[in-house]
Formats: C-alpha cells, structure tokens, sequence
DNA sequence: TTCATTTTATTGATATATCAATTATATTTG
DNA sequence: CAAATATAATTGATATATCAATAAAATGAA
C-alpha cells in the first residue's frame, strides 16, 4: 500500500515537469527557440507593462539574478525592448516588440489545448480540491 | 471568481518551490553544503546501490548529464566514492562513504519533520485525493 | 540639505539544465 | 566472428539558479 505523505512531493514534482516538457513539446511547433518560461515573461509583461524586472522575477519564482540574464537574452532575441525609465532612473521600461507580440498569439491557442488535455476528465470541482490542498501546504510551510 | 484550470500549474510550481526553499532551510540546520536533490541521489544510492547514473537521472527526473557533473561534485565533497564495475565497464559503482552516510542519518529526522508541517491539518483521504488528480494529470499529458 | 539606508539592477563564481556530439564498452545480428 | 547497433557516461556550449558583492539611483531621517 502506497503511503502518500512520503511520495506526494515527488508527485508534484513529476507532474510540474511532465507538464513543462509537454508545454515545450507543442510551443515548439509554432514558434522556435522559445522557453516555458520566456513565454510567462512575455505574457507578464504584455498583460503588465510596468512590472519592474524584480516583479517579475518574484512572479515567476526566480531570482533578479536570472531575470537580468533571461531578459538580456530576450533582448538579443529580439523579443523584449529595454529603455531608461525617466521617473526613476534604477529600473527599465521593458516592452514586447511585434517579434514578442507575434510570438504570444501564436502561443494562444496552444496554451488553451494544452490546459483542454491536461484537465481532461477531471472535474471543476476536483481542480478546486487540488488547489485547495496546495494552498493549504504551501501556507503549512511558510508559517514556520 | 478564481478560474483554477487558468493558475493550478502556478500553484504546484509555487508548491515545489516554496517546499524547496523550506526543506534546503531545515537541512542547513543540521548538515552544511548540501541541496536537496543531493539528498535525494544519497538516498537512492543508499536503498539502491546497484543503480547506475542514468538510472538515478530518471528517479530525479535530470538528464545523464547533469548527474556525471552532481555526483563529480558528490564524490570531490567526500559524499561518495566511484569504482569501476567489472561486470559492465561502460558504468561505475557508486557507493556512499562514512560522510555521506552520516548525512543520511542526520537529514532522516529534519525529513520526517517536514512533512508532519508540510501536511499539518490535511486527512489522509485528502492526500490521496491529491496524488489521485495529480497522477490524472501526469498521466493526460503523457498520452500525447 | 546631507548622510545613511533602501531599492533596482548588474556582475562574478559556481552549480545545474539541456541538447548534441563523442568515447568506450556491450549486445545484436547477419 | 565481424559489423552494425545500442547503451553508459562524459564533454562542450549555452542558459539558468543561487548567493554574495557591487554600482547607481532614490528615499528617509537628522
């Protein structure tokens, strides 16, 4: 009999990158040379221009460190723009250029067929249980 | 009204992160310069010395080549110890040392610790539950 | 206003992730 | 058996993770 406190982690963890590999998988066949991960900044800073890149960094669970490198890269792919910000001049004003654009709707759709399969059969209310659950470790864990 | 198919990958990415980052904290109280996926490969080769790297690779869900360069690090750390295997010459019998041992056996009760916290307040049925959907998931995303 | 403190981003060092190419050894097949 | 194929591990290149140190600008308090 399988005792679930000793193997949920190791679940989450399974799941979170069999969903990463599988998201890669399709991104990959519209649009090349993309990150899972590029592709969240991309949408943070489309749906919130003004987010500083320590906003993001925080939104996407990493460090200021590599989002320094991240948006570097995306610079030089040609997908995010940086320019001083004139009213404090520490942080950049960073926006999508229509290669960054063009990228996010082209991912559109297959971020929602993506979300279709990995739901599939399992109901709205179980979603909720699951986000239930999470929540509730997550908050266990920082509570200490 | 949350819209959990939107924000349950975030949720889980949120968990295994912020699990992390708890259990790296409570392992440095008692064992220096280790990570937790350090642990992890310990373990397994501790209950399973016969593994080989790329077997290990899997069970950590990394590729081969991120294993030569932890266990490299392992062994030059005094974790464990490599040795030809004779009966297979293109792989090598990792062992742990008296060091890595001890490690083990100083990490085991942080461990049992840690999940007591991480599920404080959360039923045995609601685990299972969790694991339940979460394989549903894993198991959507690999029919594809 | 001036100095100390805080915030934002960068850089350096080291480890890890990922993919492709390579080496050495084992296994299979004709 | 020899040649082709497969497997285990390594290496190189590039990106990312993490921590510590630093620089530049903004903010706060004396």
């Amino acid at each position: 009999m399988k005792i679930p406190a000793k193997t949920v982690f190791y679940t989450i963890e399974r799941t979170i990158k069999t969903y990463r590999k599988f998201s890669k998988k399709h991104f990959l066949k519209v649009v090349d040379d993309i990150t899972v991960d590029q592709k969240l900044v991309l949408q943070y800073l489309n749906d919130h221009p003004e987010l500083s890149q320590n906003e993001i960094a925080e939104l996407v669970f990493k460090d200021n460190a590599s989002l320094t490198r991240m948006i570097d890269l995306m610079v030089r792919k040609g997908f995010l723009k940086r320019s001083i910000n004139p009213d404090d001049r520490r942080r950049f004003n960073i926006e999508l250029t229509p290669k960054g654009k063009e990228i996010l709707e082209k991912l559109a759709p297959v971020i929602i067929t993506n979300r279709k399969k990995a739901f599939a059969g399992i109901s709205q209310e179980e979603l909720m249980q699951l986000d239930t659950t999470l929540n509730k470790i997550i908050s266990n864990l920082n509570n200490d």
